[in-house]
DNA sequence: AAAGCGCAGATTTTCGAAATAATGGGCGAA
DNA sequence: TTCGCCCATTATTTCGAAAATCTGCGCTTT
């Protein structure tokens, strides 16, 4: 009994909060897919909790946006498109522009640090996926997923604005449910994927070389070039969809 | 017991939503003070609601940074501090500006004549409230707040973006939390409140005018000299407690 | 046949209480 | 006296079930 809650439960975690990243795991990872509905049943039965703690999660993750309800009528995973892709893409070029130009004035050796070394970090699994190709088991890519997201948060850790950080973190969420299909994706375009890597490198030695103007126009381009791409993979889908 | 849920509960409101609103509501009024704890026995007498709709309010506001939670402690109401408001304020000045531009360029003659129209509606609130000086009601400050908050958001109505609405409502909520004090200060300069008035004139006229750069220039004038008064009479509060 | 009505089943929302965790005060040991 | 421990109290968190609400189907009526 005792060794259950030193086990199953950190301390400071509550099953609410364990409820909360569940279910926004769940959600990035696309096992839930956008528009379709989560039925308090359902979740109870895949996490073993009882409603209170998975209603809490769900009321927080509505205000984020990753959740949409309909009053007396439940939940939603938000559903996506490519309106509302471009919508997430363009504000996060404000928020995260700004939030890394100011992280390129106020940052100090160790945030360079942080920047070189996340980006390793990043190279390393994501040339790692490239071998394995088709090979690549699911917690390779998640890995992968989360050291572009530690990359991706260390260029803009110095900001000194918690709005921006807040900010931020919702946006990049809200685009990972895009990317995870680029990402995830077995065979996709060996081409696109490296020069992606290319170009997050040059986003990082911009950065350490203070090179402010450089950084942040990469920085924006980058989230326009990957919107581009997500565009036309969803709408190659939408074709594939019809021919079938 | 019909007429009971007509006037007690709109349709598609759930005690959730309303308990959402009442105590957001009463924490941007600062009937719960920054800091205070909200105990939810405390809650439950005051809005005769159960644990659960207070607990789905509480963790929604957390997310907007309204509230925050210590795990198996509680929540309370998020602190402020002058650090907080200019973090608050400058990120104000990146989003409302942006989606105050997109407006000037997008919006149509509705929108013009919402701003106009809005405008108006808190010029007349506003000098109201300055003429009667001290005989001010609770009803009339709250309904210049509201005013003020309707006519911000008209500015920034026709930008596109939802993600822009979205954060741009969150920090009018946390700047208010500020304002609040300025606003609803019986006495107060008179001088400095009616060059306020002046300032939301003049962003209304460039507003219509389709002046672009002077309006977004005033917009963020406006916001740091409001956080310079804030700050200014924050500081005078503190030197107050000390004195006495 | 189409539209309206009402009922049965499914689902969400809300409640009250049990379980769990934090708090503060008193007591004993160093 | 001061520190640390234990226990009673208080508050939060979680649960299971009751209440309220929605959905879809079949029936009746026009």
């Amino acid at each position: 009994m005792a060794s259950e809650n030193l086990t199953e439960r950190q301390p400071d975690q509550t099953l609410g909060q364990l409820a909360y990243d569940s279910i926004r795991a769940d959600i990035l990872k696309g096992h839930f897919a956008p528009g379709s509905p989560l039925r308090l049943q359902a979740l109870k039965e895949r996490y073993g909790f009882s409603f209170s703690p998975l209603r809490e999660a769900l009321n927080r993750l509505q205000s984020e946006q990753l959740v949409v309800s309909y009053a007396a009528r439940g939940f939603r995973v938000t559903e996506i498109s490519t309106e509302e892709m471009w919508d997430a893409i363009d504000t996060r070029i404000l928020i995260d522009c700004e939030a890394f130009r100011r992280s390129i004035r106020r940052g100090d050796d160790d945030w360079e640090g942080r920047v070189m070394g996340t980006f390793h970090a990043l190279s390393r699994a994501f040339e790692r996926n490239l071998e394995l190709g088709a090979e690549v088991t699911e917690e390779q890519v998640h890995q992968l997923e989360d050291r572009h997201r530690a990359f991706h948060h260390a260029l803009v850790s110095e900001s000194g604005s918690n709005w921006m950080k807040v900010f931020s973190t919702q946006l990049y969420n809200q685009t990972q449910r895009y990317r995870w299909p680029y990402f995830s994706t077995r065979g996709g375009n060996v081409f696109l994927k490296k020069s992606y890597l290319a170009e997050h490198r040059e986003i990082a030695e911009r950065a350490v070389a203070r090179d402010e103007e450089a950084a942040v126009a990469l920085m924006a381009k980058g989230f326009r070039r990957t919107g581009e791409i997500i565009e036309s993979l969803l709408k190659g889908e939408d074709e594939t969809d019809r021919g079938t």
